[in-house]
DNA sequence: CGCTCTACCTTGCGCCGCCAGGTACTCTGT
DNA sequence: ACAGAGTACCTGGCGGCGCAAGGTAGAGCG
């Protein structure tokens, strides 16, 4: 693995849960979508083997729904969609993400705790 | 486990072991005080469980270097210091970590990805 | 000399990101 | 009609890390 990859995988744990659960907040998606999307991000790199165990945790733990569709050209597509209890951990996240956001940006930017 | 506890554990994640090389890049601190400090934050509260084990890692990595000293009241304390690569991984830790907040924001501040 | 406080450390568990491998359907070219 | 490429889905096993729980040992006090 790579120098600064092995950082980025650290950072993503607990994060990007919510990156997807944002990504499909307005608009339905699907897996490989997700992924291609994600490959854009700079530290958000994530393949096939992390987002599908992870679209099938949220989807049993009731954040997602999903429904199969048909494609344009190819096989068939699962797009997932946004539940309410979805739309609320999401809304939770993001207060707790500014909160953390602010917390390490205070402890690791200058080195002094106050 | 509380509910919040559970989201603020997994991103603590890749990201504890940098707070603790910026609590000790300008003075020495050991274990105990820096699982007391870190409590005192709101989110990145963590246990002696925790901690130990990473200092030992920071230690084994050559990331930290370790010299005991008598305490003033109680059992001897192993002070932990940063070497010259950790502190080249923590200034490494700062670019990246600023790369990844912002993709962070973006992503799940709107909901929109560009 | 017990009792408490401080300080260190270890064991085992669970979660999750990731690599590698696997299945199946669609479309294209010959 | 059929091989090959492209698309899309999913899984098994590994490794790392945060954490609860449990353990050791010295210092200070009554």
């Amino acid at each position: 693995m790579a120098e600064g990859a092995q950082l980025a995988s650290g950072l993503r744990r607990g994060t990007l849960e919510f990156c997807v659960l944002a990504m499909v907040e307005f608009e339905d998606r699907y897996g490989t979508e997700i992924v291609r999307r994600l490959a854009e991000e700079q530290t958000l790199a994530a393949t096939e083997g992390t987002i599908y165990p992870l679209l099938s945790r949220l989807r049993r733990g009731g954040l997602l729904d999903s429904k199969w569709a048909e494609s344009p050209s190819g096989p068939p597509r699962r797009y997932y969609s946004l539940t309410p209890t979805g739309r609320s951990s999401l809304a939770y996240f993001r207060t707790e993400w500014v909160s953390f956001r602010q917390t390490v940006d205070r402890l690791v930017g200058t080195g002094e705790i106050a």
